[in-house]
DNA sequence: TTGCGTTAGTCATGCGTATAACTAACTACC
DNA sequence: GGTAGTTAGTTATACGCATGACTAACGCAA
């Protein structure tokens, strides 16, 4: 800056004003333009750190993950954040920890030492995980988790919401018989299949009907236990006439097993998934209708609640999964 | 540091020493401890801007990608990225631009600003990139693509060590009459297609066969055409007994085509696919040999040529990429 | 002429750190 | 007891920027 304003013949301080074009100062157009030429010809590019250094704050967020990459809604997440992050400015400092905590905590006070303006905490394997000690008294959002001790907000998908959405698909197009392939035992607390299900009881019981246990099973969440589970639903005394599968891949199990028993998807049997998996749903014969978790938002919404700077609460926000058409589940009427 | 010195009664020179435990100048261990406590008791940490700004240069890597973050693989070439960075100490600044040129270069400008060790350039989807001018003079590298100007090292998958490897496997296995699937035509000009169908050019005529055009296809990468070429393929006069598919989505669509003409994979059909789509390869019924691309190695080797800091040329690394044996090619023996 | 307001800038300072150059006190040796 | 050498620290400075406080030059009214 000081090279800039020995060519343009001024001082460091109007090259200051007149970059940041600071109102209440008035420059003559002249000194403007010798200031503007300079900074052409030698290339100037202002040093971020030495206005952090002077303002205290600098324009970056942190995001750390313990998110293994081949979680394929990862890069989802970081995207969401660092577009929105990037609207007001900001850029993102991404680590990403595969769960080392030693990793974690100093990556955490690299970022700490680099004075980011907030820390979103992704977590997503966890329902509750502890906060690291070090993000006491520095803005942050926990994602996809939940802060053990309640002191940060919270944000996750709204799965109870999303069961209810595609069960009371199922019962709009007229099914009253309606199966539920989970991807884990309730045993097992993991809140993707505890909301699931929670929300399609909650359907079943708003439209009038029962949870039957006949017609629920809990696999492990892969094609083999769709595939397996399906065939036993099918061969019930009661078969249903609609399989809401708790992810993708079991409803591709369940695909292979109506296919195998000769029933059509979606006329004598509908079927919808859960997680929109991109390599997958849309490739199924017929496509398959699905819940869409909203990852971009969560990653958006985090950096946004950074940016806001209310006073932390452990408040949990649910966001809403989204309904994909596609053709697994006819538009209207009964089935079967 | 000023408070932490007055606290330990010292000089902030003296703490700066210690903490830096600067070779050379030695001090006792009285004051080491009490400068030590200091530090615990205040809660100090050291602010990263301020030390960038006495030396120079920062510890972060600038990492801009155009990639939709539902290219599955973005995460991963990131993680090998941000790991190999941390590996030396360097946090990773993340841009996700979605193609748009004039955040491209905002956000690089920022990244400059922030002076950045270097910049990893990742374009996903095209083969020669136009790179910003903003990075002449700055060490960077491209990634999954290359620079149009050859002035700046990339780094890029071997696709066609790829294709040769996934058809040699075939061959090894006994196969003489392999066919190929692959995912374009050659006119599109795609790395990928291009490359793979040249590794299978290279297989056969090694084992001292030709490329027979009546046992070749273009696709369009999904598993329709997956399924109805694998379909023609076996229609034919002199019928394949392996398929090299050029990625698993379109081996998927053979499985189905196989499956329907009850032809047993391996033991009738050797089927192998590339990419090695994990919500997929793995899954389908037998698990598909496949080829995985080496994305977290990209992503490490980007960043170490950031940090070994070479002259830079417009070298291209092609990086190996992984055959992952599953259960759709048999160990041995000739097949049908 | 004096006094005051306006315009167009400049000066000086501090943000927090690392380090070259310096110093004070002590030890060892003749 | 004087001097050189060592030990254990301190002082002063620069990195690049933004900004409150200041100033020089000019116009204009009384």
């Amino acid at each position: 800056m000081h090279d800039v304003a020995a060519l343009a013949g001024v001082s460091q301080a109007t090259v200051s004003l007149v970059l940041n074009d600071v109102s209440g100062s008035r420059f003559s157009q002249k000194t403007k333009d010798k200031v503007e030429l300079a900074v052409q010809q030698l290339g100037y590019r202002t040093n971020a750190h030495a206005k952090v250094l002077r303002e205290g704050v600098s324009g970056m967020v942190g995001f750390v993950g313990d998110v293994v990459a081949s979680a394929p809604f990862a890069g989802k997440i970081i995207e969401g954040a660092q577009e929105r992050a990037w609207e007001s400015g900001l850029l993102v400092l991404t680590v990403n920890t595969n769960g080392d905590k030693d990793l974690e905590r100093a990556s955490l006070e690299a970022m700490l030492s680099y004075k980011v303006a907030g820390v979103v905490y992704a977590s997503m394997y966890h329902q509750e995980v502890d906060v690291p000690a070090a993000l006491r008294g520095v803005p942050s959002v926990v994602l996809n988790s939940e802060d053990r001790e309640r002191r940060i907000p919270s944000i996750i998908p709204d799965e109870e919401l999303g069961g209810y959405a595609a069960t009371k698909r199922l019962l709009d197009a007229g099914h009253r018989r309606v199966a539920m392939i989970n991807i884990e035992t309730l045993e097992s607390r993991l809140p993707a299949a505890l909301g699931r299900y929670a929300g399609y009881s909650r359907a079943l019981v708003e439209a009038g009907l029962t949870v039957d246990p006949a017609i629920v099973r809990f696999g492990d969440g892969n094609p083999g236990d769709g595939l397996r589970y399906a065939r036993e639903l099918m061969a019930g005394a009661n078969p249903p006439t609609a399989i809401f599968c708790a992810n993708d891949r079991t409803a591709w199990g369940a695909y292979q097993a109506l296919e195998q028993l000769g029933c059509r998807i979606p006329d004598d049997v509908a079927v919808i998934g859960f997680d929109n998996q991109e390599t997958l749903a849309p490739y199924l014969q017929p496509g398959l209708t699905t819940m869409d978790l909203p990852f971009v938002s969560m990653g958006r919404r985090a950096v946004e609640i950074l940016i806001e700077g209310g006073e932390p609460d452990g408040r949990i926000e649910a966001l809403e999964c989204a309904l994909i058409e596609r053709s697994s589940v006819t538009n209207s009427g009964a089935a079967a």
